[in-house]
DNA sequence: TTTGTCAAGCTGAAAA
DNA sequence: TTTTCAGCTTGACAAA
């Protein structure tokens, strides 16, 4: 089976059968290639060599023309496999040694493949969870952007007020207090009683 | 034909 | 040094 593999995996990397093309023009020797999941396949047939029978395709041409030369068949997970993987996933977003031989074992396929949908599956929700957020943080802004907006014409209003203890804008808080507009800083000012003015806060 | 999805390839960084 | 991960890329395949 491995000697089959080496073979296969040969022969898909030797004849540039699809897959990434090393720039340094050599394959990391610990990194265990997967492609080999099927057999060079007669005739738009592959074979999954790790679970089930893969369902052949009638449009699948390129397969008959690359037959000769061997084919790289893209291995599509099975619903059970899927769904099986999909529920550890919501158990543990990562598996320890353990748990992926073990998963790997229930599922009929190599740890290897198992790692790597679990590191494309934290990629999607990676990816997906980015949306999200830009998504929330556009609305935030579009928010944050009205609200400037309506302040700025409500300071403009007041603005256009005369300010001054006989000005509308003059607001009484209580018999002691009033609250008024500062003509020379545009800070709201509460006038207490005794002229111990206190700034509340800037509206610049 | 174009576009989207997904398994699997590679690289580089971080941790043990 | 090895292992594991994120990030990016590739190629097969299906659907529009």
């Amino acid at each position: 089976m491995e000697d089959a593999e080496e073979c296969i995996t040969g022969l898909c990397l030797g004849l540039g059968m699809g897959g990434y093309v090393p720039k340094k023009g050599k394959q990391k020797e610990n990194r265990p290639v997967l492609d080999l999941a099927f057999e060079l396949c007669p005739k738009g047939e592959a074979i999954n060599l790790n679970h089930d029978k893969v369902e052949s395709t009638d449009s699948d041409n390129s397969n008959t023309n690359n037959n000769n030369k061997g084919c790289r068949k893209k291995l599509r997970l099975s619903k059970d496999q899927s769904s099986m993987l999909e529920n550890s996933f919501k158990l543990h977003t990562t598996l320890n040694p353990v748990q992926k031989q073990a998963l790997a074992d229930q599922l009929n396929l190599k740890t290897r493949q198992v790692e790597v949908w679990f590191q494309n599956r934290r990629a999607r929700t990676k990816l997906k969870q980015t949306e999200v957020d830009r998504e929330w943080l556009k609305k935030q802004c579009q928010n944050l952007s009205d609200e400037n907006k309506r302040l700025k014409k409500e300071l403009q209003e007041l603005r256009a007020l005369k300010v001054g203890p006989s000005s509308p804008l003059c607001i009484q808080l209580s018999k002691t207090a009033t609250l008024t507009m500062c003509s020379s800083c545009d800070k709201l000012v509460k006038l207490n009683e005794g002229n111990n003015n206190i700034g509340l806060e800037g509206t610049n």
